[in-house]
DNA sequence: TGAACAATTTAACAAATGTTCATATATTTG
DNA sequence: CAAATATATGAACATTTGTTAAATTGTTCA
């Protein structure tokens, strides 16, 4: 383990971005961006197993967005969300291996 | 991604796993415990550049003890920390390398 | 022994964050 | 423009975090 490269400032930010997807609803909305390459707020309603209501969804997306980690684009009047820092996902390959 | 390994338990549990973790201490503590095989209480606070008091240093060992990351030993007045999941600190190498 | 010290934990509380439910703001369509 | 749909926001409630003080456990030595 290098030590070195992980400073005060660089710990923060991982905390920090663990933080946003320690979250099992959020987890499950990074799964599937993983697979599509944008999707709206409804159809995540619908598709994720956690029977999360919209409005729900949406804090969750925004804070995920607010991070960094999500992008959207609004097109008329359903906004589509997307993966912004794919690298997140190599966390769910890594746990997976390590049995976390 | 295999998602089909991914079933909202499993989600539940990664979620609460990078949960404690996920405060800039608890990288900090674990980065140490990483080098050294165990270490006490006060000499993790004189060592740790986060400032943290003996008290708050106690509250985050026993939150990690309590997830089963950490475990201790007393050894006469002292508590010896050390990891018991050394697979959390491949997250370390994955953020790492993933520029998390 | 037991009084003084040292290491760690627990308790009690305020402040900050996170979660959830109800409501509000767009946007399209008839 | 009113109704319907999609998303975002606000405010109440719950959890987490950090602080300070007190309690517990173990050691030392007069």
């Amino acid at each position: 383990m290098k030590v070195a490269q992980l400073h005060d400032l660089a710990l923060e930010d991982m905390a920090q971005t663990l933080k946003v997807i320690a979250h099992p609803v959020r987890l499950e909305i990074l799964l599937h961006l993983a697979d599509s390459t944008k999707i709206d707020v409804t159809t995540l309603c619908d598709k994720l197993s956690c029977g999360c209501e919209a409005s729900m969804m949406s804090h969750h997306l925004t804070k995920m967005k607010a991070h960094g980690i999500l992008t959207s684009v609004k097109e008329g009047k359903q906004v589509y969300y997307q993966v912004a820092r794919k690298e997140v996902l190599n966390l769910f390959q890594c746990m997976l291996k390590s049995n976390l």
